[in-house]
RNA sequence: GCGGGCGUGGCGGAAUUGGCAGACGCGCCAGACUUAGGAUCUGGUGUCCCCGACGUGCAGGUUCAAGUCCUGUCGCCCGCACCA
């Protein structure tokens, strides 16, 4: 073997830094393409092999747009902010800055090693204060315009990392990033009024190219519903006094038996001294309180709850008397957090009758109430001026319409999304620039004095009662209020993980800008990103959230458009060799420096790519990998093969087939199969024992996308000066990728006996004249009678005989 | 429970969307070259009762023709989870 793979690679990385080669150029009359990774987390770890498969397949897509002569914005960055690297900082009693910039020269450097087309001019991080100056920039803009808010609530309190967590950074009652169990804690939190942007982040979706699955997602995430609120009047309270509920079903009021409201439910609080067993409901509230967010999910078949004794509702269709009753069933924190309950036409109402003996009224035929609620449709009955009515939609309208009438409610819209809690009580994020002002109230940092710095400190150790590290800090603490003068206290709470993400895409554009975040003609250029590619696991938190900055920034004008990503793709997980998710308890974790140590990062790439489905999970095979560096051995084998100019006419067609094939296939993130094809057609070559300069050189410019160290190093042997990876794009001439003849399948009665060359499209009496010089289909034809003859051209010829 | 996806050789996976199932690679078998082979090259490799038949989780159906479409069923994976 004389390629020695290591100084090969190297030596083209280097000549890629040297010649700036995969530097987006400033030229905006060229045609566009804004390809974007998802930023690392500059971990102390370093790279995971995920990583690379991440980054890979718009590597591919980008180097061949660059070749196809694209302006190509290929960018990579570090969101560095967060959680584990402070606790690293207070582990190895290090400054989290050392440590981030310690940790993202490594990944700069395992970046390097393999090969990525990365724009280095552009790198940015997130905790550079040029960089979150701008963060911060944003969230004044939103706090001017009344979308940031503070309440005090019961919060998902994570008493290991000692931060409040959002809801999407604690699924299943997890903490997100040390997975010990959460705790609700009442603290007075910031949010951002994402709900406000709810129906422009869902109708959003109709005008973007995502795979379905991502847009469904966000979609449920998103969980709009369409329904009604309803006034229910009480009876022993203030004049006037109604409990207001939210349904979809407004067409079931007559079915209307109970009412349930959310143990929180004020409702309780107001009416203390007039409900009678008052004591029932504290130790009712006081055990749903204890129990976890485990507990509750575990517990969805067993209703509990206690009847309110005092007050009662009536049912504002029908004018009855109708208990109330208190249940976890019901959440303060969606709709009203009270509901009208119909057991006879919903599952949980029917179960929770069940269980206390409340009456269950039939108002929509076509069921069996005795046995279990019926939420089909049917025909409405026992519903007065809805009777006889057959569609749910006729029935809902009619009711709505009643109901707006009698001013006794409305039609309504809830989300299953709520607002963004956003803040963490620890130290490396960026720092929320308000100022709380016992005058003025909250004042945000004036505009001209963002960057607010972080402070320099040496214990980074959270308060025990959660309060961020920087209160420590009087300096920072201590100052005066812009708008009066007077003595104030600066906010210390830090914004969570999320939010230098959010908007990273932009400053892309225009890194090195000091007068705005980017510039107007670099976003009007760049901007929508063309392909987003990253995880699964970011679609509903990273990509909800961006989009949500995103759609502000054009509201205020500072964005053209209000999409950022015009497409959006996601790749699927490397598991262990066993088959398992890779994590470091099972010990099946691959790391990638040790595979470009043995194999090179040619091999290491082609690997990824052609190990299956790029959006499927798929397991790592120390030995498949095996397959790819004798592919890039053989091709480098043909350096020795190759001779003449021109075209080689047995290998004519299989290269315009091979150049199609591969053009397409990276368009669609089919690298697995472009890679096959590769290897067909290197097969085709040695068969054939000979290739010529011309062709090598076409094989080269294909193969560069994915093993470009080897692309480069065999073009320059091939006496060319400039890269192969700034070289044009190979094109096909359609007609050469068809040949002149076809083999076909014969069959009898549907099953295939035998093969035969005919020419290109053929008719029917020529593919038969053809057939039947088959020895083998003849015998088959001969002395039978011929019912049916089936020709598709190019394809089969299929005869029905008796 | 609801929503989405997937079941194809010993393994990873292909299949122009209804038209020769198993491309490409791994592994395996045989041979060559070798002092040696976890290197390289050549040939073979779905299964079986091997001139034939059977084969895409299972059972049916539509069709000249089904991995692909329809009905039912089993299994696995991923989201959301009492959303009113």
């Amino acid at each position: 073997m004389s390629y020695n793979f290591k100084a090969v690679e190297e030596r083209w990385q280097k000549v890629w830094d040297e010649k700036h080669a995969f530097e987006a150029k400033e030229d905006h009359t060229l045609p566009k393409f804004y390809a974007l990774v998802e930023f690392p987390y500059p971990s102390g770890a370093g790279m995971h092999v995920g990583h690379i498969k991440a980054y890979s397949g718009l590597e591919v897509v980008s180097r061949k747009k660059r070749m196809q002569g694209y302006n190509v914005l290929f960018p990579i960055g570090f969101d560095a902010f967060g959680l584990p690297t402070e606790n690293s900082a207070i582990k190895y009693n290090t400054h989290p800055r050392v440590l981030t910039d310690r940790n993202i020269e490594k990944f700069t450097s395992q970046l390097k090693k393999v090969g990525f087309s990365f724009d280095w001019n552009r790198v940015i991080d997130t905790t550079d204060e040029n960089y979150y100056k701008w963060t911060q920039w944003i969230f004044r803009k939103m706090f001017d315009k009344g979308l940031v808010f503070r309440e005090k609530t019961l919060v998902n309190y994570c008493p290991h990392c000692k931060v409040v967590l959002s809801n999407e950074d604690s699924q299943g009652g997890k903490c997100d990033i040390c997975h010990s169990d959460i705790i609700q804690k009442s603290k007075e939190v910031w949010y951002l009024r994402i709900t406000e942007y709810a129906d422009k982040l869902l109708f959003g979706l109709d005008k973007v190219d995502y795979l379905p699955n991502i847009k469904l997602q966000q979609e449920n995430w998103i969980g709009r519903s369409e329904g009604a609120f309803a006034n229910f009047k009480l009876t022993n309270c203030d004049e006037n006094e109604s409990l207001r509920i939210y349904t979809t079903r407004c067409d079931t009021m007559f079915g209307v038996t109970f009412m349930v409201i959310a143990p929180e439910h004020p409702i309780i609080e107001k009416y203390r001294d007039r409900i009678t067993n008052i004591a029932d409901l504290d130790a009712y509230k006081e055990a749903c309180a204890k129990k976890t967010e485990f507990e509750r999910t575990q517990l969805v078949k067993d209703k509990t709850g206690v009847r309110i004794e005092g007050i009662s509702a009536i049912n504002p269709a029908n004018g009855k008397e109708i208990p109330i009753y208190i249940s976890d069933y019901v959440m303060m924190g969606y709709g009203t957090g009270a509901i009208m309950a119909v057991p006879a036409h919903d599952e949980r109402d029917y179960e929770f009758a069940k269980k206390f003996g409340i009456d269950i009224i039939e108002v929509i035929s076509g069921g069996n109430i005795e046995e279990a609620a019926y939420t089909g449709d049917g025909e409405m009955v026992n519903s007065d001026f809805l009777n006889g009515i057959k569609t749910k939609k006729e029935a809902i309208a009619k009711m709505l319409a009643y109901l707006t009438e009698k001013g006794i409610g409305e039609k309504g819209v809830q989300y299953k999304m709520k607002d963004w809690a956003f803040n963490r009580q620890r130290y490396w994020g960026e720092p929320i620039p308000i100022i709380h002002c016992p005058h003025c109230g909250m004042v945000g940092v004036p505009y001209e004095e963002l960057p607010l710095r972080l402070p320099d400190m040496e214990n980074f150790e959270p308060g025990e009662g959660g309060e961020s590290p920087l209160a420590k800090v009087e300096s920072f603490v201590n100052c005066t209020c812009p708008k009066c003068g007077g003595a104030a206290k600066r906010e210390t709470d830090t914004m969570p993980q999320w939010a230098g993400s959010s908007w990273y895409f932009l400053r892309y554009c225009d890194p090195n800008n000091t007068e705005a975040l980017a510039s107007k003609e670099a976003l009007d250029y760049w901007m929508p990103v063309d392909w987003y590619n990253g995880g699964m696991e970011h679609v509903t938190r990273h990509m909800i959230y961006s989009r949500f900055w995103h759609h502000f920034l054009y509201d205020i004008g500072v964005v053209p458009h209000d999409e950022p990503y015009a497409k959006r793709t996601a790749q699927g997980l490397i598991l262990g060799p066993d088959g398992e998710k890779m994590s470091k308890s099972k010990g099946n974790v691959v790391d990638p420096n040790d595979v470009v140590e043995e194999y090179g990062a040619d091999v290491l790439r082609v690997y990824i790519l052609f190990m299956g489905d790029y959006g499927a999970a798929a397991p790592w095979s120390p030995s498949s990998i095996k397959g790819c560096k004798r592919f890039l051995e053989r091709v480098e084998g043909l350096m020795y093969m190759a001779k003449g100019n021109g075209a080689t006419p047995k290998l004519e067609s299989a290269f315009h087939k091979a150049i199609k094939k591969v053009t397409e296939d990276i368009d669609t993130m089919k690298f697995n199969t472009a890679i096959a094809t590769l290897m067909s057609l290197l097969n085709d070559i040695y068969d054939a024992k000979t290739i010529t300069i011309d062709e090598l050189k076409l094989f080269v410019k294909l193969l560069c996308p994915f093993a470009p160290h080897l692309a480069e190093e065999l073009w320059s042997r091939l006496g060319e000066t400039e890269l192969v990876s700034l070289s044009s794009w190979p094109v096909y001439d359609e007609a050469k990728t068809v040949d002149d003849t076809v083999v076909i399948a014969l069959q009898v009665l549907g099953k295939t006996k035998d093969t035969v060359e005919v020419p290109k499209d053929c008719d029917e009496d020529t593919a038969f004249a053809a057939a039947m010089t088959s020895e083998k289909f003849a015998s088959l034809v001969n002395g039978k009678t011929i019912v049916k003859k089936i020709f598709v051209k190019n394809k089969i010829f299929n005869i029905i005989v008796k």
